[in-house]
DNA sequence: TTATAATATGAATATATGTTCATATGTGTA
DNA sequence: TACACATATGAACATATATTCATATTATAA
């Protein structure tokens, strides 16, 4: 009955992934994305959020490669990275409004 | 263009059953859960944690309801209670694993 | 160059969270 | 009853986190 414990690694990689989609502000914003690219000030205006929250938590997503980003000019614009995260994400929602 | 914002509700259990998932300690404790039901006692010992903790994490996740348990005389059980969330928790471990 | 716009960064701070300790509660047994 | 065992609880504490503010960086336009 020995058990097969969880390497360190992925432990870290599934919690830290999972702490991502636990903050209602990072929620939004890429439930947000779900619906297409957008700019930061665009996010933070959408949303009613201070630009400085939205790049912080942006810059937490991009460090997980939750989200990807292009530069076009002054403005850079952000899109998922993460078709499985994205894909769990729906799924709870959805799961959770049907509740 | 306008945005269907989520409502605070569904945010709100989203971000908390996310929360649940963020947590090394809870992650290995649903993990182990996987395989049986087991007493608190029990995945003390197998996780080399202290019962008063795995006690307190056992009553964050029944708040949530992803475990149940029951009693047989002193001793208490619990046993994942929330398909959905424990599917999610596999395949990210699978999806983190296969990295 | 200077000015402006968009974004990023770091410090500060208030709040949230995970863990431990000590102890309480509940259950069975002598 | 008294005792032992299993679990739960609340306080305390250290650490982590989300947010804001002020400012730096980067890019474009005048």
């Amino acid at each position: 009955m020995t058990y097969q414990f969880l390497d360190e690694e992925t432990l870290f990689l599934v919690s830290q992934t999972f702490k991502a989609l636990s903050d209602p502000t990072r929620i939004k914003i890429l439930h947000l994305l779900f619906e297409q690219e957008l700019s930061v000030s665009n996010i933070a205006e959408i949303l009613d959020l201070n630009q400085s929250n939205v790049s912080h938590q942006l810059r937490f997503l991009k460090n997980l490669r939750l989200v990807k980003y292009r530069r076009e000019g002054k403005t850079i614009y952000y899109a998922p990275d993460d078709e499985h995260v994205m894909k769990i994400l729906q799924q709870s929602i959805d799961h959770a409004t049907h509740h």
